[in-house]
RNA sequence: CGCGGAGUGGAGCAGUUGGUAGCUCGUCGGGCUCAUAACCCGAAGGUCGUAGGUUCAAGUCCUUCCUCCGCAACCA
């Protein structure tokens, strides 16, 4: 049975370092898919990849004293081994520092310059000189800078542009067009309102400020900006040829049928990149999805079992499907989901444990009790039993019409409403007391049978789910698994057949020693069970003169009042004490502070520097705090100082 | 007034075009013993964020307000 091609894609990872579980869980989803898709009678592509260019991945790699291949070589094979170790099934492989796909992306961006689509320019728009700063027309106010309200004058730096408003309106029509293109809904509004309808800017495709990239060809010294060149993957290495002689995998799956991605670059995926498709005449994906995310720390969590959680780890504590099943039955379709230890057990005990692992068990054990693991030999069918079998005959267009939409949580309850069923059945049943009555063996038998035929449906259908599980469950029933036909029969399985030895499928977890498990496992790594924090990335500036520090002022200041700025997120509102004069100053704290926290605090304040204008307020100095990474910010507090001190 | 989404029994969620509020986990009670203290049945528990309105009838439509969240702007 072929139903046609069907080919879906994963964002590409940035190599910047190991991936975590949040990243693993979008390919999970793509396999979940590209295995669902496979069973149902698909020729499947499955494309994901790593993204290798790029200033971070240089600054990293030189930080590392490695050549930025190096460097990405070894992180690529970090992301490939835990994309193994969750067993997704990909075809390709997609590494931005192919050769082949280098060349190709600067024939794209050749021909975009050739046709007129990519030009070269300065910054077309307007340069503040004191704040070092481009703007676009439609960002000035009343003619001004933004951000200081000075006059602006027109700026001069090289780079190549993409005129991204010429395809504009040929965009909002294909969205309005296809209403799937854009998954979930709510996201397809985000996009549109927010950078459709204000109009497109013309795109800034190329950089001269680091090298690790994809050079353009015709003018050296520039680089093609990463998104040309990262999301162009889903098109070079199928085999699109600039040329129009396509390789034969371009031929078969182009356009794709479903980019997966995280909600966060949607606006790459379904602005910049239909654009550049466009521009190349080429058709467009039939559908973006933008999973959620998945959230791992909440404070409770991290508190003594570690927060940042790695695929490879979870795999070592709970098994490989366990962990499958959580990321795919547990997490939303369209909201973020979160993962933690506990919610973990309860899932693999309660699902796995007791419904599919308990009734394989039981069924197994009571096939070899009574019958030695001889099935299928007798028959004597009741009216009880139609309702059950009906069911697992359905089951298999539920799961497909769920998968269709890409609701995989839901086609796995699917599955386990018909275990559930499976479970009820042997109650209903009550085959250990026919076990009793050697007359009523032959009705026993059907009971078994009808079982073994359930857990054989079922087990077909969680395997794009839980490969392993499904595999071990079929080495049970000795069986070999079937293609989506051996699902729209009941009782494939023939007369005389022996079953195999019952095995622990999904062993029940005690939470508590679990638990203990869990902190022993990190200890003996040698991380911490503390919450593990790395050490963010901080940019080394250049080296300064005593002179270029004397330029900067800095004094203590008296908090004597302080409010949230209207509107702002961000933004506190400070009136300061200096000693000799008082001041406004702005400071995008509010995140982590509150206004009581800080009234009648001394804090430290860069006291010459250039007032602001910020949510129409101005703000008169810098408050000094300190930065860890971008969530934990913490103010300087200088209540030992006299206000209007000067600092140095 | 920037755009949008969400507020449903202890927890996590479903609830199509308006017609007596469901599911999973947890709790309590019962049944059963083939099975991984698993399985099956039953019960308790919700004025469906708030205040109005439309309607014979609203969780489901309209309006007010409150609270969370996402996107955008603002982190001097």
């Amino acid at each position: 049975m072929n139903k046609g091609n069907y080919f879906i894609t994963t964002a590409i990872a940035y190599t910047s370092g190991k991936p975590h579980i949040g990243n693993t869980y979008e390919v999970v989803l793509a396999d979940a898919i590209a295995r669902f898709k496979r069973l149902n009678g698909y020729n499947v592509l499955f494309q994901t990849g790593t993204d290798e260019h790029g200033q971070k991945i240089q600054l990293k790699a030189e930080e590392k004293g490695m050549t930025p291949q190096a460097f990405v070589d070894d992180i690529a094979g970090q992301v490939k081994d835990i994309w193994d170790t969750m067993h997704t099934s990909y075809d390709i492989f997609a590494r931005t520092t192919d050769k082949h796909h280098e060349r190709v992306v600067q024939q794209i961006f050749k021909k975009l310059y050739d046709q007129g689509d990519i030009y070269k320019s300065k910054y077309e728009g307007w340069y503040c000189v004191p704040d070092e700063s481009f703007y676009t027309d439609s960002q000035l106010v009343d003619g001004k800078c933004p951000d200081c309200g000075r006059e602006v004058v027109r700026a001069s730096e090289e780079a190549y542009f993409f005129k991204m408003s010429k395809y504009q309106d040929r965009l909002m029509k294909y969205i309005e067009d296809h209403p799937d293109f854009i998954q979930p809904e709510a996201r397809k509004n985000e996009m549109v309102n927010n950078f459709l309808k204000p109009g497109l800017q013309d795109l800034c495709v190329s950089r001269t400020s680091f090298t690790w990239g994809v050079p353009v060809e015709f003018d050296p010294g520039h680089v093609i900006y990463v998104w040309i060149d990262a999301l162009s993957n889903y098109i070079t290495f199928p085999g699109f040829d600039i040329d129009g002689n396509h390789g034969e995998l371009y031929k078969k799956f182009w356009p794709a049928d479903v980019h997966l991605i995280g909600k966060d670059i949607l606006r790459f995926h379904t602005i910049y990149w239909p654009i550049l498709l466009m521009a190349l005449d080429l058709p467009l994906p039939k559908q973006v999805f933008g999973h959620p995310w998945l959230l791992v720390g909440d404070g409770k969590m991290s508190k003594s079992k570690g927060n940042v959680l790695y695929a490879d780890d979870l795999v070592n504590l709970y098994g490989l499907d366990a962990i499958r099943y959580y990321l795919l039955h547990d997490i939303p379709f369209s909201s973020d989901g979160v993962m933690t230890h506990e919610l973990l057990i309860e899932r693999v005990n309660s699902d796995l444990a007791n419904i599919l692992g308990n009734l394989v068990n039981r069924t197994i054990s009571m096939t070899q009790k009574y019958f030695g693991g001889v099935i299928g030999q007798r028959s004597r069918r009741e009216a009880i039993d139609d309702e059950l079998i009906s069911l697992a005959l359905e089951t298999p267009k539920r799961v497909e019409a769920k998968m269709d939409e890409l609701k995989v949580a839901d086609a796995i309850s699917e599955v386990f409403a018909l275990l559930r069923r499976a479970n009820k059945y042997i109650d209903e049943t009550t085959p250990w007391i026919l076990g009793k009555d050697e007359s009523q063996y032959d009705r026993l038998d059907t009971v078994l049978y009808n079982l073994l035929e359930t857990i054989r449906i079922a087990a077909t259908l969680l395997y794009p789910f839980m490969p392993d599980a499904s595999n071990a469950i079929f080495r049970q029933l000795n069986l070999e698994r079937g293609e989506w036909e051996s699902l729209e029969r009941f009782g494939l399985i023939p007369s005389g057949h022996i079953v195999g030895q019952p095995e622990i499928l999904f062993a029940r977890i005690d939470a508590a020693k679990k638990l203990e498990e869990i902190e022993a496992y990190y200890a003996a790594k040698g991380e911490s069970a503390e919450p593990e924090k790395p050490m963010p990335e901080i940019e080394v500036k250049p080296e300064i003169t005593i002179d270029d520090f004397a330029k900067v002022q800095l004094r203590v200041a008296k908090v004597v009042n302080c409010e949230p700025v209207p509107k702002s997120k961000k933004l506190l509102r400070f009136d300061l004490d200096l000693g000799d004069h008082r001041r406004q100053v702005l400071s995008g704290i509010a995140k982590w502070y509150k206004p009581e926290d800080l009234i009648g605090h001394n804090v430290i304040i860069v006291s010459n520097l250039k007032p602001a204008k910020l949510m129409g307020l101005e703000s008169n100095g810098m408050i000094l705090s300190a930065e860890y990474g971008e969530d934990d910010v913490r103010v300087i507090f200088a209540d030992h100082c006299e206000k209007g001190s000067v600092l140095g």
